[in-house]
DNA sequence: CTGAAAGCGCTTACAG
DNA sequence: CTGAAAGCGCTTACAG
C-alpha cells in the first residue's frame, strides 16, 4: 500500500510533475481548467505530499522547537504557567500552519540532543521557555544560527530577542499597596534568584522599600507551593513582627498562606500577602489572594510572531504591563 | 555557510558515502580504522545528517505525535494533569531518542490539519490524550495506518489500545470509605460524561450506594475548579441535608470546599468532602483533602512503551490500581 | 503558462 | 568489509 506521490497524481492529470507541484503549493501561474483538473485527480488518489522530499528541497521545516529548560520540580507541580503558554504558543503556531515540537531536556545528554536536533534543521526556528542563568543550551543554540527568541529576559551571556512583562513594575506596584494599606514590615518570597523573573520581582520589592527607608527581609524559594511554605516559616523565625509578605508567584503565596494558618496568623488581620501570576486558583485561596496578574497568554503569541516576523537578532523586546488586582489577602 | 555533507566527509575521510552512512548509523560490519577516520572527519567538519534527506529514504521520522484533544476551559485553568503527563510523556520519548510533536487542534480546521499531517507522515506513531467521545479524530487517525494508542479508556467508536487507571475502583474505595464513616446521604460531582475518566468514576460511585440500597445525587462537572464550586452550590440546593461529597476530581474538590465554606458548611464536620487524583495542591487545601490517587505518571510511561514496542492493534490494555489518602476532609 | 531535467542528501540492495 | 549506483519524492531554475 504504497502512498501516491506527485509522479502518480501527475499521470492521471495528464501533466508533469512541476505543474502538479505549483497546483499544490498554490502557484498562482496556472490554468484554471488544469488546476482543477489536478485538484481532482489529488483528490481522487488521496494524494498527501511527502514532507521529507519537500523539505529536502525547501530546506523549510514548518516546525518550530519550544525549549523548557525546567528542573521537574516545577514544571511536575501544579503551576499553571507551563500549560498556558504552551497552549497558547501552540495555537498561534497552528493558526501560522506551523506544528511545535516540544523539548524538555531533563539531562545533560538530554541538552545536547536539543542541540544536535537544532542544529541539524530539524526546526525552522526556536522559542526557548524559563531560562536559567546557568543553562548552556541558549547560548549554544545561538550559534546553530537558527532563529532563536525567548520568552522572558534571558539572564544568560546569550540574548536572543525575547518579550516579557513588566516584572520589577509589578513587583512594585505590590510593595506600594501593602504600603498604603499602613504595612510596616514587608517581607518578600523570591523565584529563583537564577531567572530573571525571580530577580526582577525582588529588584522591584527592594527598589520600593529603599525608596520609603525600610529594609528588606528576603527568603528564596523557587515559585512552588512547597517552597513558599517554606520561606513563610523561615520568614516567621526571623522576624516575627512582620505584617505583610509579597510572594514572587501565586503559588508561593498560597504556600504561605497555608504557612501563616498552620502558624496561627489571621490574613490579611495580622499578615497581609500579595502574590504574582493572578492564576485561576488565586480567587479560591481563603481568602481569596490579592495579587499581580500578568499577561501570560499575550506574551506568548507576542514570543510567536516575533520568531515568526524573524526580526532576527536586532528585534528590540516587546515588555506587557502588569495589573494589581486587589481581593481579600492584602 | 553550506553544512557539510555526507559527501564532503566521505571525500575527507577518503571512503564512500556508503561507509560514512554506514558508521554515522553505527553499523558493526566497518573495519575499525577506516570508522576511525570517519568519525574524525566526521568531528573536524562538524557533519550533521540531513534529517529530512535521512527519512526521505528510510519512511521514519524519530517523532511521535501526542495529540490532546481538550477544549481550553480545562487546559488553560491550573489542573496539573496535562503538564505532568505531557512532561512524562516527553521524558520517555527523550530516552528513547524519539521527539514529541504536540498538537492541540482547537478547531474543526486544526482537526483536519492533525490528521493531515498524521497520514502525510510526519510522525512514526500518536499518542492520544483525554479523549471526548464526540470527537471524530481517533477514528480519523486510526485509518491512516500509523500506529495509534490512547492514554485513557476511548470511549468513541474508534478503539486504539489504552492504558488507564481504575477509575471504577478508585471511586468506590472513595465511596466505600465516607460510608465506613458514617455518611448517610453522599453526593457526587461528575466529570464530563463524554469522557471515561468521568463515566467510570461515576459508575463506581453508583456501585456501592445501589450496592447498599442508598439513592445518588450527581451534578456534572468538567474538571475545572469553577464546575466544581457551581456543582457544589447547586447540590446544596437540591438537597440541603446531604453530609458527603464525591468529587470526580481534586481541583472541582477544591472548588466545592470552597462554596461549602461560602454556603457556612464545615468540612468534615458538617459535610466530608473526598476528591480524586492526588494533585500536588490536595495537602493544602483547606481542610488538606482526602483523595483517591491516581498513578500519572506510570499510565504515561506505560503508555509510550506500548507504541514504542509497537503491539499493533492487539495490546491488552494496562490499567494501574488507584489508592485512597485519608487527610481531613472525610 | 508548462515541461524536461537537475538536484536536494541520504540509505540500501547488489556486486565484488 | 567496501563501493558504484539507484532511488526516496519533491521543487525550481531554465527553456520554450
Amino acid at each position: 500500500m504504497r502512498r501516491p506521490t506527485l509522479e502518480a497524481v501527475a499521470a492521471r492529470a495528464g501533466v508533469s510533475r512541476a505543474t502538479v507541484s505549483r497546483v499544490v503549493n498554490g502557484s498562482a501561474t496556472v490554468n484554471p481548467e488544469i488546476r482543477a483538473a489536478v485538484l481532482r485527480a489529488v483528490d481522487e488518489l488521496g494524494y498527501i505530499p511527502n514532507p521529507a522530499a519537500r523539505s529536502l528541497v525547501t530546506r523549510r521545516t514548518g516546525s518550530i522547537g519550544l525549549v523548557v529548560s525546567e528542573p521537574p520540580a516545577r514544571v511536575f507541580s501544579d503551576d499553571p504557567f507551563f500549560s498556558l503558554v504552551v497552549r497558547t504558543v501552540s495555537q498561534e503556531l497552528e493558526a501560522a500552519d506551523k506544528q511545535v515540537v516540544l523539548m524538555m531536556p531533563s539531562s545533560p545528554a538530554g541538552q545536547s540532543r536539543v542541540e544536535r536536533y537544532v542544529a541539524g534543521r530539524h526546526v525552522d526556528g526556536v522559542i526557548l521557555l524559563s531560562q536559567h542563568g546557568s543553562d548552556p543550551l541558549p547560548a549554544a543554540l545561538l550559534r546553530t544560527g537558527v532563529p532563536v527568541v525567548s520568552h522572558g529576559r534571558p539572564v544568560s551571556t546569550a540574548r536572543p530577542p525575547y518579550c516579557d512583562v513588566d516584572n520589577v513594575g509589578g513587583a512594585r506596584a505590590a510593595v506600594e499597596h501593602l504600603l498604603a494599606g499602613g504595612r510596616r514590615r514587608i517581607a518578600a518570597i523570591t523565584g529563583p534568584l537564577d531567572m530573571s523573573a525571580g530577580l526582577d520581582r525582588l529588584a522591584g520589592y527592594r527598589e520600593v522599600l529603599s525608596g520609603n527607608g525600610r529594609r528588606s527581609l528576603a527568603a528564596i524559594g523557587d515559585f512552588t507551593r512547597e517552597s513558599g511554605a517554606d520561606a513563610m516559616r523561615q520568614l516567621l523565625e526571623d522576624d516575627p513582627g512582620l505584617d505583610a509578605v509579597f510572594a514572587a508567584s501565586d503559588l508561593m503565596a498560597s504556600g504561605a498562606l497555608h504557612a501563616l494558618r498552620r502558624a496561627g496568623r489571621r490574613v490579611p488581620d495580622d499578615v497581609a500577602v500579595v502574590g504574582f501570576d493572578d492564576i485561576a486558583g488565586a480567587r479560591f485561596t481563603d481568602p481569596p489572594l490579592t495579587t499581580v496578574r500578568q499577561p501570560i497568554a499575550e506574551v506568548a503569541r507576542a514570543i510567536v510572531r516575533m520568531l515568526l516576523t524573524g526580526a532576527d537578532g536586532g528585534a528590540d523586546p516587546e515588555i506587557f504591563p502588569t495589573e494589581l488586582i486587589v481581593r481579600d489577602s492584602a
